[in-house]
DNA sequence: ATGAAAGCGCTAACAG
DNA sequence: CTGTTAGCGCTTTCAT
């Protein structure tokens, strides 16, 4: 049987610069400057390389242009989770503000784990980025070392109660839940029962969580019961803590839960239940997701700001590497309450 | 005023091996051994070595070793959007199986379009990452030429029915669609609406609808009436785009979506209307999201078994590089229907 | 067990 | 407008 025919050994070889330049017969240095826009070059030269290298199908080497050029257009995102649903729409306010620039994200997940932090942050920081976007204040201190030491823009982000490393964005979240148990109160209710995550590496949620009791407390109020949870489907949570929460209270006139997933899981069991709402029981989350748009009634809920966030984070990024410095350390955006059709409005 | 004391001027140059090898008496060389865990080093010198890094604060410069060793521990994942809710769970998946190796998911976004995706996937390949994870068998010339030549283990996901340019993950869509047309017919349903979104640059919804569509025609039926949206909350649009369709085809006893989302919606506002589900009317959707679990009842669907995708298509990358070729080039998983209380079981 | 020398592929800086 | 010369910070390879 004869021989196929044999097809070029493909040399697997990436291409690289040389081989445009020999390619087009141009010197590397000039093929360099076409492929980045850089310098003149006369237009015929530029046409020749620029056809060479698709012909040849060239993709540049960033890596050996970074070293070269000590410079990196990469901005470390570092976020606790994607399946929080909070997460995505600041990685889409972070992009569009991004997509103008030379810059791009790349993303670290911690899993809302210190150690987790510490291990990814080092990670991205021997990629040696740009800009450091990360999400909360509390680190570890060596995270926080590598971040003072990293000379680079370092913006922390979501809350604002504490004090940056370098900058901050984001919404007091003591004081959404403050302002959310003031409006629970001037809507009349006195028995609130809490439904929430646990508050253990959730320091937004406990924050918030704190602000809640304090105004409370104010009124000479205290949360009449609580349930936490974690894992598992949030829309099914909230059904079932609120199930198990009506049953062992069933006195309670208002439900707070820490965040609209599983609110919005109580809502409908309550709803299913015929209960008068928010006549008889109010209720209310936090986040602003759009998902409540599409439920039979709309949720009471705090904004937590989240697209504008990634924007206004990545905006200072973006200005610091061109020497700007328009905003101070501190960016902090005034969430406002949506009553929703679950909390009576003073 | 006296002049403060002088604050170190500090000197933002990062560290490099040379600092940690001057601090610690020890050559470059063997620094860098240490730090890998690379060949023989006495118990001694790592020592030395290894606090003078942690002193100093010493973080690698990735950049300078990838170029150097011409290897680079990234994966490139390229999907078409984050808040789509199959995505971050396919991500689930690849981060479960590469966090036990050395390998790290560097995520690119297209939003579903194919110009962006060849961008993306230019600027990704750029980085040299040493395998390619990519959403879909439909992709332009360019990025099918990039991919080709790449010379890296390149896995398409979500879909089978197509060729892959390398190695393939994922489900038949095509037939997904078509064992949810059987089952409606088997459950008795003729008068059939769809509900979906534009099927223009989704291709895999397209797939499910052809393969839909083609086994209504084989029991002699065509779908009776159809909607399309775009954007917005997907709770919200379903329950708009059900309201508009039930009021124009008041005579359907079948409601399929294009997927969950769009389903929970309009089962949400089909529950409030008080139909009679499924015996006047059935409903179903697509994916098998865990936000089903929450609801009153529960929609009918087919997984798209996401997760799972995940894990085989970043096992099969890794099991690449260490010279491992168990899988062949295409790898179907076969979903379930779960019928819910939507559909009526055969 | 440790060190010295030679690049990896590209770009900054300077010549022409 | 184009080319030449040195590196970027690390790892490979080969000595010792």
């Amino acid at each position: 049987m004869a021989r196929e025919l044999q097809v070029t050994p493909k040399d697997t070889r990436p291409l690289t610069l040389r081989d445009v330049s020999e390619a087009s017969g141009v010197s590397e240095m000039t093929v360099s400057r076409v492929l980045r826009n850089r310098g003149d070059v006369s237009a015929a030269t530029r046409e020749k390389v620029l056809r060479a290298a698709k012909t040849l199908g060239y993709v540049p080497n960033k890596i050996a242009g970074a070293l070269a050029s000590q410079r990196v257009n990469l901005v470390a995102v570092i976020i606790p989770s994607m399946s929080n649903l909070v997460f995505p729409e600041v990685m889409t306010g972070i992009n569009r503000v991004l997509e103008q620039t030379e810059l791009q994200p790349v993303v670290g997940l911690t899993d809302y784990l210190p150690e987790k932090e510490e291990k990814v942050l080092f990670e991205m920081l021997s990629w040696r980025p740009s800009g450091v976007i990360i999400a909360g204040l509390e680190h570890s201190d060596a995270s926080r070392a590598m971040l003072r030491t990293a000379g680079i823009p370092v913006v922390e982000i979501m809350d604002t109660d504490g004090t940056p490393i370098d900058t901050m964005v984001g919404i007091s979240h003591r004081r959404a839940g403050r302002e959310m148990g003031r409006a629970i109160l001037a809507a009349g209710h006195r028995r609130i029962g809490f439904l929430g995550t646990g508050l253990g590496l959730d320091h937004r949620a406990r924050k918030r969580f704190e602000g809640f009791t304090e105004a409370l407390a104010k009124g000479g109020v205290e949360v009449a019961d609580q349930e936490f949870y974690s894992g598992g489907s949030a829309l099914a949570k909230g059904r079932e803590m609120t199930m198990a929460m009506m049953a062992r209270s069933p006195d309670l006139d208002f439900l707070y839960y820490s965040n609209d997933l599983i609110g919005a899981g109580g809502l409908l069991w309550m709803i299913e239940q015929g209960y008068d709402i928010p006549d008889k029981v109010g209720m209310a989350g936090f986040n602003g997701v759009r998902l409540l748009q599409g439920l039979p009634r709309k949720l009471a809920t705090i904004d937590s700001c989240r697209e504008e966030i990634g924007r206004r984070a990545a905006q200072i990024v973006a200005d610091r590497l061109t020497g700007d410095t328009k905003d101070g350390p501190k960016v902090e955006l005034t969430p406002t309450i949506a009553f929703g059709d679950t909390l009576k409005q003073p």
